[in-house]
RNA sequence: GAGGCGCUAGCUCAGACGGUAGAGCAACUGCCUUUUAAGCAGUGGGUCCCGGGUUCGAUCCCCGGGCGCCUCACCA
C-alpha cells in the first residue's frame, strides 16, 4: 500500500475499498465475461425508436460520470467502443448491490446486466438489475466534461498525458482513436504487402555493426560472448542477405534505433517497413509505393484524398517524378549537376553557391552535404502533395546503383509528401567489388569529417560475392506516414509511449 | 546541444507593493428515484517544481538546478 503521505482523495477511496470489502463484496474480481461492446448493444438494440423488449443486456466499462439522485442515479459507462448510461435504483438492484452501487467512483470499471431502455429524453439506456463492481479506481481520473462539442476542463497537460498515457486514453477520445487508425493502418500494411506475395520476416535487432543507414547506434554488450552490440540503425544488410539465400520478396516492418535528438518529428525509437523484391528494381518499388498509399487513403479515410493541416493531399496515381539536381536547380536556379562528373568537388564552390540564396553551410564538411542542405532548406518543405525525387548523386547513395550508362547519377528515389521524405528506395547495388569501393569511400567522407556515414561490412561483401539477384529496395517510416494519415503534428502523438526523460 | 516559454489543489486555470493563496470541476456531508457540463446547501483539500541568495519575512525578486513544450541543428 501507500506508505508516504497518502493524499486525501486517496484515504477516501481505500475507506470505500474497505466497506466494500466488509460487505463480503470482492472489489477486484478475477472475471466478468464480456459478450458485446457498448457500439454492439447500441446498434442491436437502439437502432430504432422502439427498444427490443430483452432483461439481459450485458455491459462493462468504466464510469466516466455519474449523476446521482436521491436512491436513484445514471452511470456513464465508457468501453474501448463507445459510451453508454447505466441507470439503477433501490428497486432495480437487490439492497447490497444498491449499497455498492451508491458508493461507486468515476474511474471505476464496472458490469452491469439489465434491459435497455430509452428515457424521457431519449437516450439510450441500460436499466440494471445487477451490477458488479470489477476493478476499485484508487487514483482518480481527470473528469472531462463536455456539451455541444464543447469540451470543459480538457485533460491538456501535454507531460502528463505522455507520462501517464493510459489516462490521455481514457479520457481522450481523439487520442484513442489516433492509435485506433495506427494499428489499422499497420495492419492494413500488411495485409497489402502479404496480398502482393511478400513475406514478413524478421531479422535482427542487435547487431555487431550497425550498418545500412548512416546514424549513430546505441551501444549495449552481450556478456556471455563478452562482445559490443549495436542496436539496429536499419535492417538493410540483413534483408539483402536474404535476397542472396534466394528469398525473392521480403519485408520486415519493425523498430529501428537511433541515438539522436528527440523533437515532433524523431524519436530515437521508431518504426519503419523495409521491402526488398528481387528481379525487379525502383520502379517497381515507385509503383509499390504509390499503390500503398492510395489503398492507404481509401481505407482509412475512403477515399484518395486526406486532410493534413490545412492541407488536401490526394493520393490519386501517378505522381509527379522530379530529378533532386533538377529540383534544386529549379527552386534556387544553382546547378551542381556541373560537378557531378568531378572526383573531388569543390566544397567552397558548394558553399558560395548554397550562401547566395541564404543556406547556413556552416555545419557541412563536404560537398554533398552542401548540397543536401540546399535541398531541405529551399526544396523540401514546398513538397506538399505526394511527388517523387529521383536521380541522386552517386556520392549520397551508397547502397544504390548506377542509372545505366551514367556514372554520377544512381536508380533512387525517395516519395516526399507535406513537405517530409516519406521513404527512401533505389535499385539496390549487387556487385560486391563496387560495394566494397563504396563502403571505403564512406570510410574517405568520414575521415574527411563527414558527419554521417554508412559503416563497412565485410561479411555483407562476403554474402553479394555469392551472388545477389538484381532487386529493388524500399524504406517506409512508418510513424510519419501514421502521421500523415492520422492529421497529427507530433510524432509522439502517434508513438503511445514515446521517450521522456524520467521524472527526477 | 542552443534560444524562447511554462511549472500554483486530483484536473483546468486565476492570483498576490514580497506578509505562506483562490475559482470551476472532482472529493466529502446532507437533500433530491429519468438525469446528461444534473441541481441545491455546506465541508475538507496545497513543501505555489527543487536548492541557494536578498529580506524581519519568498510561492512571488535574484542565482543555480529539474522537467516539459516550441523553434533551430541531425535524421526517418
Amino acid at each position: 500500500m501507500e506508505e508516504l503521505n497518502p493524499s486525501e482523495l486517496l484515504k477516501q477511496r481505500l475507506q470505500k475499498l474497505n466497506n466494500i470489502k466488509s460487505l463480503g463484496i470482492e472489489p477486484y474480481p478475477n472475471l466478468f465475461e464480456k459478450e458485446k461492446t457498448i457500439s454492439q448493444i447500441t446498434k442491436e438494440y437502439f437502432s430504432s425508436e422502439s427498444v427490443p423488449e430483452v432483461s439481459d443486456v450485458k455491459i462493462a466499462g468504466r464510469i466516466t460520470a455519474k449523476r446521482p439522485m436521491g436512491k436513484a442515479g445514471f452511470l456513464q459507462i465508457t468501453d474501448i467502443s463507445g459510451k453508454m448510461q447505466v441507470y439503477a435504483n433501490d428497486k432495480t438492484l437487490p439492497s447490497e448491490e444498491h449499497e455498492v452501487f451508491m458508493e461507486l467512483d468515476i474511474g471505476d470499471i464496472i458490469g452491469a446486466l439489465g434491459e435497455p431502455f430509452r428515457t424521457k429524453t431519449g437516450e439510450a439506456s441500460i436499466r440494471a438489475r445487477e451490477i458488479k463492481l470489477l476493478a476499485k479506481n484508487l487514483s482518480p481520473i481527470p473528469v472531462v466534461k463536455e456539451k455541444d462539442g464543447k469540451v470543459f476542463d480538457a485533460f491538456a497537460d501535454i507531460e502528463t498525458r505522455y507520462r501517464q498515457r493510459y489516462l490521455d486514453l481514457i479520457v481522450n477520445s481523439e487520442v484513442r482513436n489516433t492509435f485506433l487508425m495506427r494499428s489499422k493502418i499497420i495492419s492494413e500494411i500488411r495485409d497489402f504487402m502479404n496480398s502482393k506475395g511478400f513475406l514478413e520476416v524478421e531479422t535482427p535487432m542487435m547487431q555487431s555493426i550497425a550498418s545500412g543507414a548512416a546514424a549513430k547506434p546505441f551501444k549495449t554488450h552481450h556478456n556471455a560472448l563478452d562482445i559490443p552490440l549495436f542496436m539496429r540503425i536499419a535492417p538493410e544488410l540483413y534483408l539483402k542477405r536474404l535476397l542472396v539465400g534466394g528469398f525473392e520478396k521480403v519485408y520486415e516492418l519493425n523498430r529501428n534505433f537511433r541515438n539522436e535528438g528527440i523533437s515532433t518529428k524523431h524519436n530515437p525509437e521508431f518504426t519503419m517497413m523495409e521491402v526488398y523484391q528481387a528481379y525487379a528494381d525502383y520502379s517497381h518499388m515507385m509503383k509499390l509505393v504509390e499503390d500503398l498509399f492510395l489503398r492507404l487513403a481509401e481505407k482509412v479515410a475512403g477515399g484518395h484524398e486526406v486532410k493534413y493541416g490545412e492541407h488536401t493531399i490526394s493520393f490519386k496515381t501517378p505522381w509527379p517524378q522530379k530529378t533532386y539536381l533538377g529540383i534544386i536547380k529549379e527552386k534556387t536556379n544553382i546547378d551542381f549537376s556541373v560537378y557531378l562528373g568531378n572526383e573531388n568537388p569543390p566544397l567552397e564552390e558548394a558553399k558560395k553557391h548554397a550562401e547566395a540564396v541564404g543556406v547556413d553551410t556552416k555545419k557541412c564538411a563536404e560537398f554533398w552535404e552542401v548540397v543536401d542542405e540546399v535541398f531541405s532548406e529551399k526544396v523540401e518543405n514546398e513538397l506538399i502533395q505526394p511527388i517523387f525525387i529521383t536521380e541522386y548523386p552517386k556520392a549520397m547513395s551508397p547502397l544504390s546503383k548506377n542509372i545505366p550508362g551514367n556514372p554520377h547519377l544512381v536508380e533512387r528515389f525517395e516519395p516526399y509528401i507535406v513537405g517530409r521524405e516519406m521513404g527512401n528506395a533505389f535499385s539496390e547495388l549487387n556487385d560486391p567489388i563496387e560495394q566494397n569501393e563504396r563502403f571505403k569511400q564512406q570510410l574517405q567522407l568520414k575521415a574527411e569529417g563527414a558527419h554521417e556515414t554508412i559503416e563497412m561490412d565485410e561479411d555483407y561483401i562476403e554474402a553479394l560475392k555469392v551472388g545477389m539477384p538484381p532487386a529493388g529496395g524500399l524504406g517506409i517510416g512508418i510513424d510519419r506516414l501514421v502521421m500523415l494519415f492520422t492529421n497529427s503534428s507530433s510524432i509522439k502523438d502517434v508513438i503511445l509511449f514515446p521517450l521522456l526523460r524520467p521524472k527526477a
